[in-house]
DNA sequence: GAATATATTCAACATCTGTTGAATCTGTGT
DNA sequence: ACACAGATTCAACAGATGTTGAATATATTC
């Protein structure tokens, strides 16, 4: 055969890696359906054919590339949510450690975790979104993660009802997933005075937000379930 | 020719409104790659080239499925804050209100407007956070709105640094375009506590939560503001 | 170094994609 | 009834898509 044009390749990293590399990159800009496996292998330098054989086909490899930095976060995330709880002890953590715990190792690899980080959190941010992917992928990778940060939560606010924390979490995937997606809107509307990239500022004002969030949620609902009862103790009290 | 088959038509509106009904269902469940031509036109009972001929082309299809809802929602949204801010004189409505004013015209619609304004903010989510769509259409499409409410929040905030208004606007979005998304996820998660299909419960609960949020940033702005201050008088008064 | 297994390329496939031009249908005004 | 314009269908196109099997290169084992 002809010479190798070697330098077309992109690294010597193993052709498998190369691919999903690549598949990160263009899936997470314009989801699954947005990039062809040409698109894909031609970025990597590799043959088209080599997909289906490292990987089986085009949706094996999607999931794939969502596998394989969910595990190193989930291990990650859950080291530190042990650590704020045992460094709370014997008390409980504040909502805010928990929160932060929750968020900052997400925020912080994307913002000094190298390209393949951003672009695999913006991918996260189209699954989470999608009507398709999302109540599969998502929940067959984060839930077991998310059941024990729930748990946090609610060991946080003892008294506040558990409806109250899943819609508060599920307003904080929401906004933790837009600021992921970076579209650079924020950086339009705000005529350059925020950046969507500038993800240190998202996270020291993420868990204020959403912590005081979650207590205003709380506080609402017992008010509300409060008032029902002082009804009744009205009508018994004019009753007898 | 033959009879015409009319029973596999979807109804007696005309095609061109037909194609849009089809294609704002079909590319809020699947994007815009995902669904093809055929799709949406087999879907709207119609043939293929009625696309060219009535849009010009699939991409001018997208614009024009997302441009249709946009104008009514903005008049009806900029009325409401409208409306909002008279009732309040000679004061300043609150922040409620005019978080309440931004997102109920869209609840009310998604929950109650019919399976078109449903799939319609679907697609608003999928755009929103599409790196690829989300600048372009959210831009052209919403942001001279969004600027008045802006403007509406800083009224409501006056001692808010404009910054967290933006960052705290972009952390509503992110709740509210994930809600629209429908992936039933939190029906998972919650074991079927919460409903993504109840929006009612999502309006009760997003306006409390975000404006604690608000709150929240505006004074840990204004504390992170007082404390270099505070330590700018101390050198002084300790140097001569 | 031959044998063998793994990795990669090549060429081709059937199918699907968006678009186009000509043909046909449908309704409206005269 | 006719002409005419707008709406809709038909048929076909060139190119792209995911996948596959055979051929070749590269690495590993004996």
């Amino acid at each position: 055969m002809l010479q190798r044009n070697k330098a077309s390749r992109k690294s010597r990293r193993p052709g498998d890696e190369r691919i999903l590399d690549a598949a990160e990159q263009l899936f997470a800009r314009r989801g699954f359906y947005g990039v062809s496996l040409r698109d894909i292998t031609q970025e990597a330098g590799v043959d088209v054919a080599l997909v289906s054989y490292h990987f089986g086909g085009k949706r094996e490899l999607f999931t794939a590339v969502f596998e394989r930095r969910a595990e190193v976060l989930n291990r990650e995330r859950l080291e530190l949510l042990e650590e704020v709880q045992r460094a709370a002890l014997p008390g409980r953590p504040t909502l805010e450690a928990i929160v932060t715990a929750f968020t900052q190792p997400l925020l912080q690899r994307s913002a000094r975790g190298g390209s393949g980080w951003k672009s695999y959190f913006a991918l996260v941010a189209y699954v989470n979104n999608s009507p398709e992917f999302g109540p599969v992928m998502m929940t067959r990778h984060f839930d077991p993660l998310v059941d024990k940060f729930i748990a946090g939560l609610r060991a946080a606010l003892p008294e506040c009802p558990p409806r109250e924390i899943y819609w508060g979490y599920q307003f904080l995937t929401g906004a933790l997933t837009l600021t992921f997606a970076e579209t650079g809107r924020i950086d339009a509307l705000s005529g350059g005075l925020c950046r969507a990239t500038d993800l240190d500022s998202v996270h020291e004002r993420l868990s204020p937000y959403v912590a005081a969030g979650f207590r205003a949620l709380c506080e609402r609902a017992l008010s509300q379930a409060a008032k029902p009862r002082a009804r009744a103790a009205l009508a018994k009290r004019r009753r007898p």
